[in-house]
DNA sequence: CCTATATATTGACTGATGTCGATGTAATGA
DNA sequence: TCATTACATCGACATCAGTCAATATATAGG
């Protein structure tokens, strides 16, 4: 019997589980999971998310986003590193500006592992 | 004199507003869910939740989560709380020992701020 | 009471995180 | 080439968070 190949998935959409009601979480499981959930677990960056989702188009640069959060121009560039680091957003540099578009796979697969 | 203990606040089990790409999240609404997520923004914690959603009759005691989770008992008190302060599992003592359900009301929540 | 057991709290340590000002880098246009 | 604009990175600081050993608290059984 020819032993499979595991799947190549893309790491930062797909779930990496079962819903945690369903199969007890495995260490690494949860702590992929829990570093996605720390991108969320800040005021600034829910806001973020937020702001460009509901964004024209869906998307938002930099230059959008600096206002409406009431932070300064390094403290957004964080936060979306670290939003982006966490696969929450997708990153596009166009010209001499960012756009960001939330990357609506992950957040459906973060609500299928709270299932 | 008895020493008062702080007045632990129960953290509402409902959606505090709208999914994020529907409206922009106020800046209120955000430190609120925040709360929520940094919750679950641990591998430790997010595999206690898993732990007790999977277990018989659906809750645990402490007893039967320190040796699979593989921390100290002190730790996974402390965990205990933190889930338990933002409103992710029910804590139930009875007896000596202390039960802990899922809020699965508070999951579907989080997870419908996630659409 | 006394003891054993289950859970919580405290204190200390270490490492991570949010924030900003200053500075770096890259694209654009005059 | 130079200046301007948009964004990222760095360095520093203060605060927060996870962990454990030690200790406290509470319940149950003799």
């Amino acid at each position: 019997m020819t032993r499979q190949r595991d799947p190549i998935v893309a790491i930062s959409d797909n779930a990496c589980c079962a819903p945690i009601s369903r199969d007890v979480l495995a260490e690494q499981d949860a702590a992929g999971l829990a570093l996605a959930f720390a991108a969320l677990a800040d005021p600034a960056r829910l806001r973020l998310l937020s702001l460009i989702a509901n964004a024209d188009a869906g998307e938002a640069c930099v230059c959008d986003l600096v206002e409406p959060l009431g932070r300064s121009q390094p403290t957004v560039s964080h936060h979306l590193k670290v939003l982006t680091d966490a696969g929450l957003v997708h990153r596009d540099k166009r010209g001499v500006w960012v756009w960001y578009r939330a990357n609506t796979t992950k957040l459906a697969s973060l609500r299928a592992v709270l299932a």
